[in-house]
DNA sequence: AGCACGCCGACT
DNA sequence: GTCGGCGTGCTC
């Protein structure tokens, strides 16, 4: 690409050659670096190569100079990068994200740049198509290729395509080129995504659906920021109603990105994407190749992938005219990052659009408080998708009292579960019995010594898994066989698991229930999505007269035979001091819960509780969202905790367990920056996991009033900390789980 | 992040 | 003597 000549023509952020113009670069320097615009001057947001001590790196122009750093030792850009400047929006967004969750730009960079051969030349490969001339000698096989390379009018296709669409081998193809009869020509490999046709496949919404997809397009043709939550429970159509606001974006020639929980992104989900627009979307996850991460990346950049499905990462890519993001599930909770830049995507989604003039659609059939909050204070607009199935049927609710039931030990179905379940049977109707418990048995105890197995690297426990026969650590993966010795006392033959898991609670169904078939859906039985699937697929056409299964049954799936959901500990994830504990029990209980019934088959949920007390259960079973929601927001208020106040994380680590609560301390006493803007930290405390991968791990909390401003008290506050050794301070804004 | 510089212990 | 451990500091 010829740079332009600067002149009076060129827009504001034109760097003529020799001109001093600060960059960003991925290393970890926490500032810009000024250098010289190259030969042919460079503009704002050009993405360029510059030296940096022996080496060279890639950076981005980020503006003028700062003029701070001795004149003579200012070095050169050494090229301009064949790609697409950074726009202003994505500069803006990049700064306005690390400003909130107080990372470096530097790392902020490397988020936005995560495609490998940005600097390459475009790599290049052999296409080969119709060619003007006749081949001396026509056969069969010959005329079938160039038959083919017919259909595709002015499409070249590889040799492997253009030899599978003509049915014949490659030697054949490759006998046709000294004639001309096919072409061979070099061509980028990196090409455009196909085009989406947003009236290719619409399906008929109901009246409902309809009126909240024109809702949405209303929105998207505005062109202005918004965002929309769409609340809908399983089955009412959600997807197909902000596929609409995807096709009105496309229809307006911007681009559109939805956001899906990691797990979500399925082939299945892009099948339906596909069948929606005519073309597969661009993908954007862990998963995705580094081939198809470069061309994504590029594309993007150029604007030829007009829609991108992808993990919360895929926020990040260099849109060039976003006009929609659409955040599904939005409640998930693992749009947080808990590592690196700890953002949040859904409010990170939120933070893009406002600065480009695009719209958001949180999804979900059960809102985060946030999102709840936001609605309900008239910052989000609100749809509600009711019908499901034509009326919404949720099934009837009712708790057990554990209490009152006399359970001998390590049995975990209550008598009236029971009963429940064996209707069912007779019925030929299915049960689920929901456990959040992968394995076993979440402990493994020595009878002797009474010591716990606790993983050797962290401080959690290790879980038998009798399915694998080994112990697992559900923190970092560490597993050995299930030993018969106990490791701290050596007693033989006395160690014993208690507490149930699914795969016990299988075990106990089995002796309760006999003859019934019990399948166990727990993410770690399969080896695959799709062996995971198929098994599924069976279970719903009546494979299993019981299901046992963890969080994994709440997404998704029906159950079109399933009448029953018996939760066999709804106390699980109430206790503890986690402020969203309630909160994600609810929606769990919810979801699962909705498994249950059909129209036709009105289904039960019930609920083995010691707290049927508690307002959370009680919420759950009146079936009452609002109240459950604005009791929910009345604690958190009276609390003064988010959305009402402000929470900040700061996770200290080291190797060494007293210097790094030592440094915990001192950051506790010495807490002046907070207190002047009315903040207060509490802690030093082990974090949640004490000990990660043998490094040791304390937490402080930071608590503030709504509207202070908390990052600059913060940076303030941990500004005068030197980190020696191996010791490791992150800050986590706005974090998920505390204490 | 890399890479150089530099200051101490255990080897040819 | 000098090879190499990794703590500290610098990169426009």
């Amino acid at each position: 690409m010829a740079h332009k000549t600067p002149d009076r023509h060129d827009p504001p952020g034109y760097y003529e050659t020799g001109e001093l113009v600060a960059v960003l670069t991925a290393q970890p320097l926490d500032r810009l670096l000024d250098y010289k615009a190259p030969e042919g001057g460079c503009h704002l947001g050009a993405f360029v190569e510059v030296p940096l001590g022996p080496r060279k790196v890639q950076g981005v122009v980020w503006g003028p100079g700062q003029g701070d750093y001795d004149r003579s030792k200012i070095r050169s850009v050494i090229r301009v990068l064949d790609t697409p400047p950074m726009r202003e929006e994505m500069r803006a967004f990049l700064e306005r994200c690390g400003a909130y969750t107080l990372t470096p730009m530097s790392m902020m960079l490397r988020l936005a740049t995560r495609a490998p051969g940005l600097g390459d030349p475009p790599s290049m490969r052999k296409v080969y198509r119709l060619g003007d001339a006749e081949p001396p000698r026509m056969t069969d096989a010959r005329r079938r290729v160039l038959d083919a390379a017919q259909d595709m009018g002015g499409l070249a296709l590889t040799l492997k395509e253009l030899a599978e669409a003509a049915g014949v081998t490659t030697s054949v193809v490759k006998g046709l080129l000294p004639s001309g009869a096919i072409r061979e020509e070099e061509s980028p490999r990196d090409t455009p995504f196909p085009l989406l046709d947003a009236d290719y496949g619409g399906k008929t919404l109901t009246e409902d659906q309809s009126a909240a997809a024109e809702r949405l397009r209303a929105s998207v043709r505005a062109d202005s920021y918004g965002t929309t939550l769409l609340k809908g429970v399983t089955g009412s159509g959600k997807t197909e109603v902000y596929l609409e606001a995807v096709a009105e974006a496309l229809r307006q020639g911007r681009q559109a990105l939805v956001l899906l929980p990691e797990i979500a992104l399925s082939a299945e989900f892009l099948t339906r994407v596909e069948a929606r627009f005519g073309a597969k979307p661009a993908e954007w996850h862990s998963g995705v190749t580094m081939t198809d991460r470069r061309r994504t990346w590029r594309m993007v950049a150029e604007g030829h992938a007009q829609l991108v499905v992808g993990a919360r990462s895929a926020l990040f890519l260099p849109y060039q005219n976003l006009g929609l993001i659409v955040v599904d599930e939005e409640h998930d909770t693992s749009y947080k990052q808990d590592e690196g830049v700890m953002y949040n995507a859904r409010d990170m989604a939120v933070l893009r659009a406002s600065i480009l003039g695009a719209q958001v659609v949180l999804a979900t059939a059960t809102p985060s408080l946030e999102s709840w909050a936001n609605a309900e204070a008239g910052k989000y607009d609100k749809l509600v998708l009711t019908s499901r199935f034509g009326e919404a049927v949720l099934p009837e609710m009712r708790s057990i009292d554990m209490r009152g039931e006399k359970l001998p030990s390590n049995r975990w179905i209550s008598s009236q579960l029971e009963t429940a379940v064996k209707q069912r049977m007779e019925r030929g109707e299915q049960a689920l019995l929901f456990l959040n418990r992968r394995g076993y048995a979440p402990v493994t105890l020595c009878r002797a010594c009474g010591q716990q197995i606790g993983c050797p690297h962290c401080d959690a426990r290790m879980v038998e898994h009798r399915f694998l026969q080994r112990l697992v650590c559900h923190q970092c993966g560490e597993n050995t066989p299930i030993p018969t010795t106990c490791p701290s006392c050596q007693a033989e033959d006395r160690l014993a698991p208690v507490g149930p898991g699914v795969e016990r609670m299988a075990e106990e169904a089995q002796e309760l229930f006999e003859g019934a078939r019990i399948a166990v859906l727990s993410s770690d039985l399969y080896g695959t999505a799709r062996e995971l699937k198929a098994h599924i697929e069976n279970i719903a056409q009546g494979g299993a007269d019981i299901i046992i299964g963890t969080q994994l049954v709440a997404k998704g799936h029906n159950f079109p035979l399933l009448t029953l959901v018996g939760v066999i500990d709804a106390d699980l994830g109430l206790q503890g001091s986690d402020l969203r504990a309630a909160e994600r029990t609810f929606q769990l209980m919810r979801q699962v819960a909705g498994r249950a019934g059909r129209a036709d088959k009105p289904g039960v949920a019930m609920l083995q509780t010691y707290q049927p007390e508690h307002p959370v259960i009680r919420a759950i079973l009146a079936g009452d969202e609002e109240s459950f929601w604005r009791a929910e927001a009345e604690e958190r208020r009276a609390a003064g905790m988010p959305p009402y106040g402000r929470l900040a994380g700061i996770i200290l680590s080291g190797g060494e367990a007293q210097q790094v609560f030592d440094l915990g301390n001192h950051l506790a006493r010495n807490d002046a920056a907070l207190r002047r803007v009315g903040a207060v930290v509490y802690g030093p405390a082990p974090a949640p996991i004490a000990r990660v991968r043998g490094r040791h791990r304390v937490r402080l909390l930071v608590k503030a009033p709504k509207g202070v401003a908390l990052q600059g008290a913060i940076s303030d506050w941990v500004a005068p900390i030197k980190l020696r050794g191996d010791l490791r301070l992150a800050i986590d804004i706005d974090p998920q789980s505390f204490f």
